[in-house]
DNA sequence: CTGGCTGCAAATCTTTTGCATCCTG
DNA sequence: CAGGATGCAAAAGATTTGCAGCCAG
């Protein structure tokens, strides 16, 4: 937690509380989710709240937003570089550790300085598998 | 154009503007972009219409939907298969055509049936490199 | 104490929907 | 001529903004 503060992240509960709330969850959690999740105990929490710590964050590089739905943001507190597993039918994502290095040749960069790449990896998760999906929206 | 006849694809003078704004477009444009585009010449043109059509479109394979800015859909008219190269600064998005075979050890799987995937790369394109950033809103 | 943070409400932006009318096949 | 398509306006959903009051550093 101290290394928030050095970083000049200035820690109020509403930010612990979401701080709390991301440590270790791998869910990859929308901002209706942490809302939703912290404003139990902080019942005067505003998406506002949400959005700001989570810009803050972002800029901070301690999450990574991720553009998986289209109009609904989610949010990756692990940092390390790692690639994405979606499963099509529940939206569930899933981390995948494994390292790939990919390259684009010369001819086909169109003078583009490449910076990096993210796999998105497709498929059907077990639970949906079996016929018992996670109910989502959509 | 009798393809889409043939598919079941109603052809109206809308859709056939639509269809011929498509023909041969590289450039992944939004909803916002069709829309503009094509009400230039249709001037009761709707977004409804636009968003009618795109999504049957989607529906009969003749388009693909893409998730890469949080809270705009951009819709790829080239339905082969290929990877995408993003301009981190101004979001142009280009086409890779090279091929990856890229697999997940069973023991990352968590139990999913992987069905595909696809590569993001991001580097920054060469009017960007050189000082003259295309204008977006972002 | 001061600048950044909070939280409410209102605004914005993209997409969807309801519905009466229109027109392709 | 029937069913799908159109286009308007209104609604919905996610995110942003304005602003007065609050509080961590």
């Amino acid at each position: 937690m101290e290394k928030y503060r050095k970083i000049g992240f200035k820690l109020t509960p509403q930010r612990i509380a979401i701080l709390d709330y991301l440590e270790g969850n791998n869910e990859h959690p929308s901002a209706e989710d942490i809302y939703k999740a912290v404003s139990e105990r902080f019942p005067t929490m505003s998406y506002a709240t949400v959005y700001n710590t989570m810009d803050a964050l972002a800029e901070k590089k301690c999450v990574v937003e991720l553009n998986i739905d289209t109009h609904k943001k989610r949010f990756d507190p692990d940092v390390r570089p790692h690639n994405h597993l979606i499963c099509t039918k529940c939206s569930q994502v899933v981390d995948v550790f494994e390292k790939y290095s990919l390259d684009i040749p010369k001819e086909q960069r169109q003078g583009f300085e490449i910076t990096g790449n993210l796999i998105e990896f497709y498929g059907v998760c077990i639970k949906c598998k079996n016929g018992f999906p996670k109910k989502t929206k959509e």
